[in-house]
DNA sequence: CGACGATAGATTACATGTAAACTATCGTCG
DNA sequence: CGACGATAGTTTACATGTAATCTATCGTCG
């Protein structure tokens, strides 16, 4: 059995468990690098991966959005929510407001400081995310995806939503 | 232009920026799903995945190891580490001891308590990956980690350089 | 109308990641 | 020996994830 580049990364001197436990380690850890890199990114104006994820729903959806509307098409769950909103709120990047008809919602809507942020980051985003695998070819990325997509598919399964 | 699984999935309108942006944010959401769904089965035994991860390392490796070269076969970096090996220490699933000769080394030793929780989980945790991606093929699981491996090359390159 | 279950968020508690600054040692070199 | 840079960990501060619990509203049904 030769040694493989996970094998020499993790410095590991035992076979994997199983061809399973391989590609999920894979996984793990590609999505960390990529989430570090894309993370120092942010930072340089200011955002954390997830302030980001936040602004950038609102700008694909073009409108305010309730809170929990936002949470349920991030990685994440609930709680955090309000915390990840609070900061974007002092940083002025979204206002709050309470829906009229259903005070129980609120509404979360992008400033244009928020608008021209998104805008300034965009251009070094597209081409941090080329150089971070642009070098595979269009096949191989179409082919990641389904990969990828397909290994989901047992999550939804267990989880019935996410 | 088809609507695919992860756009449904995010409940995205538009169509993603470039094939590049697809397939990371298809990375990152496939780790985190996992990420989520291994955290599950570590916490019935009152594990994080660090914490899973530590001992995992630690259990390879067979001997005990200073606290910086745990850190280094993880996917997080420093800081953390110290904290993490402190909470396992309160368990009772690691101890301390500061190297003679070096003093400024602190070895990290597995417990028996440790090593037989180990034991413990091995089996539910090889049932969960499979669970987890055993519907992918052999032939897809091979080529999945090709393709991550591939993948994960850039972010190398680039930390090397800095 | 008024109780009750469901829904939208907020709050709290704790473990984790990330960065930056600090402490204790070690090695080395003059 | 003694200063100095490098190394191993620790500490601190803050943003995140995760779970559990709580609060305010809504809708509905008797």
């Amino acid at each position: 059995m030769v040694i493989n580049q996970l094998q020499r990364e993790l410095k590991k001197k035992q076979a994997f468990q199983s061809p399973e436990v391989e590609a999920i380690l894979n996984v793990l850890r590609t999505g960390d690098q990529f989430q570090n890199r894309l993370g120092r990114l942010f930072r340089e104006y200011g955002l954390t991966c997830s302030q980001y994820n936040v602004l950038r729903i609102l700008r694909g959806e073009g409108k305010p959005m309730p809170s929990l509307e936002i949470a349920d098409r991030m990685v994440q769950v609930v709680p955090a929510i309000t915390g990840l909103i609070d900061r974007l709120e002092k940083q002025e990047l979204v206002t709050r407001e309470r829906c009229h008809k259903d005070r129980r919602v609120v509404y979360v809507t992008l400033t244009e400081k928020a608008v021209s942020l998104l805008k300034e980051i965009e251009k070094p985003g597209l081409e941090l995310h080329e150089h971070l695998i642009g070098h595979l070819t269009r096949k191989e990325l179409k082919e990641l995806n389904r990969l990828l997509t397909k290994a989901r598919g047992s999550v939804c399964a267990i989880e019935g939503a996410e």
